[in-house]
DNA sequence: TTGTAGGCGTTATCAA
DNA sequence: TTGATAACGCCTACAA
């Protein structure tokens, strides 16, 4: 690997010359600070980004950590940060919950965003701090130095279920995804509200199981068809344990929507091939804005309030029907 | 930032004596390397990477570079990617082309593999080295250090067609990507050949331009609806192009695949629910296997000769017929 | 305008 | 079994 040394010695200066030179600083002569640069490029000079951390301990860089591969819009929320980071003149790593710890560290990273289950409160509490800022998707927290951004579920969710009340439908089952996250709560109680507001609640063989995957709703539907009491519509906590529903009602030869509606949440890319109605979360601009306050707080301007963000329905008529008529 | 220094001087002992029990030397009394472990754990101790990197100039950090954020299938391989690399004790970091250049260094990964049409064969050979080695997918190369891994384009796009010969198909249209793009021009390439081997060719106003964009495969859709020779169908470089066309195509009330028929290329989350016949790459194996020869390489075991891997058609039949009879 | 010296956190070497 | 010292590549005073 060729440094500056190496750079210096050809050039016939000193390092810190080369230093200066390459950081732009005015203390350098216009022939040396050409000869410098025409060196670096013939001798193809990469800085050693970890040298240069070292020292001032700040690196510009920053890092995204999401370990749910099998959600694709995980992309669109890169996409999002690397675009605003860009614009900023920060880059972005992207790393799963295995290794964050390591690059969570000031001498590589100088401030982080999370948006993954398999991170604990405390270990982000114990990384955050003014000095090393983290935003955290879709989970409150209140700490110097953490942020929260959140998804207002309930509102949205509300929105959904009036809409199907509205369009005609009684009688409700919830495909719930982790019953520990706050998304399937707040999904969930919305739910519940909106149902009791009208008098009406959810049978208890109608609530169902699962843990986000398409495989675990596959399985919850194979489960509620073995009853002779189906619900008229699935509220399903995402689209992907939607999918696996529509999967097992295919197979079953039942109608959607016409004997069983369903709905998602997510607005994955299927969906729209599917017709299915769900919920729009903006993904791309929510990772866009998190970047924006993650550095915001690393400028020092910026405070740790939590934030809430919009999404909305997205109503398709493929596995809901436009109004019930029974 | 806590350091080895104040560990060593919290314990009593020297920061030689800390690395070496954080590094599982043996020269270290059972009772300084517990104290050690204790005063590490009590006062958070993370180890400062960077400076890991300058002495020992290794990592153990595999980077990943890719810069497309609308194509769902990356996630696919890099969980690939990841799962293999966790498997071995490697850690992983992922970045678009935007900012590889700096972490393409020793200091911080160990090697790279590559899937990104924005970057420069001559970028990677200027970085490849037996030293840092690169696996570049989908991107032929011959260079001491860095090693393709190729999908075998040719052999299933052949099958493909000649597939839909057999049921009966005989007026093709073909909607090409960015044509400077092996990937395009193998998929054109066997189009074509096969084609002839049945005395059979594409009109020129058969033969669609785009960009692998659904936009763009929307747009080439409406050019072609003005004409009035339409092909009977339209085989589609990838699936997002053909997701476009198959939008313009219902805008216009033609019916798939009566009035036209379409394939696809990748087969992506949506094709499953268009019944889309397409063409499936293993990407979480690619993955997969191209972080075992990295490693191997990184090892100094394994070469750097190419690698062919093949994929399949899905057949489908939302979008073509099963035989043609006219 | 240029060069020297010290230090960032860690590890390797060698001496105690 | 431990500790002192130098070194990794770069940057920043400060001296020349």
């Amino acid at each position: 690997m060729i440094t500056i040394k190496e750079i210096a010695k050809a050039a016939g200066v000193s390092p810190s010359t080369v230093s200066n030179a390459l950081n732009g600083k005015p203390n350098v002569s216009e022939k040396v600070r050409e000869r410098i640069f025409a060196l670096c490029e013939e001798m193809n000079y990469q800085p050693n980004p970890a040298s240069k951390g070292l020292k001032s301990g700040k690196s510009k860089t920053l890092l995204f950590v999401f370990s749910d591969f099998d959600r694709q819009f995980y992309l669109q929320i890169i996409k999002g940060i690397n675009q605003y980071a860009n614009l900023r003149g920060y880059d972005l790593l992207v790393c799963s919950a295995t290794s964050c710890s390591k690059f969570m560290h000031p001498s590589i990273t100088c401030g982080s965003i999370i948006l993954d289950r398999r991170i604990q409160n405390q270990f982000i509490l114990q990384k955050a701090s003014n000095a090393y800022p983290i935003i955290s998707l879709d989970r409150p927290l209140l700490h110097q130095g953490a942020k929260s951004i959140l998804l207002d579920n309930y509102s949205v969710m509300s929105e959904l279920v009036e809409g199907l009340y509205q369009r005609g439908y009684r009688k409700f089952a919830f495909m719930a995804g982790v019953e520990s996250t706050l998304d399937n709560q707040e999904r969930y109680k919305a739910t519940v509200d909106v149902l009791q507001s009208h008098n009406l609640k959810i049978a208890a063989e109608h609530h169902l199981h699962g843990d986000y995957t398409e495989q675990s709703g596959y399985q919850a539907a194979k489960i509620l068809l073995l009853s002779n009491q189906l619900p008229e519509i699935v509220i399903s906590a995402n689209d992907d344990m939607a999918f696996g529903m529509l999967e097992a009602f295919e197979e079953t030869g039942l109608r959607v929507p016409e004997d069983i509606a369903i709905t998602g949440f997510d607005d994955e890319k299927p969906a729209e091939a599917l017709g299915l109605t769900t919920i729009s979360i903006p993904n791309f601009e929510r990772g866009y804005l998190a970047t924006q306050h993650l550095i915001n707080c690393i400028s020092g301007e910026g405070d740790f309030s939590p934030v809430i963000i919009n999404a909305s329905v997205k109503w398709r008529f493929g596995t809901i029907q436009k109004a019930l008529t029974n």
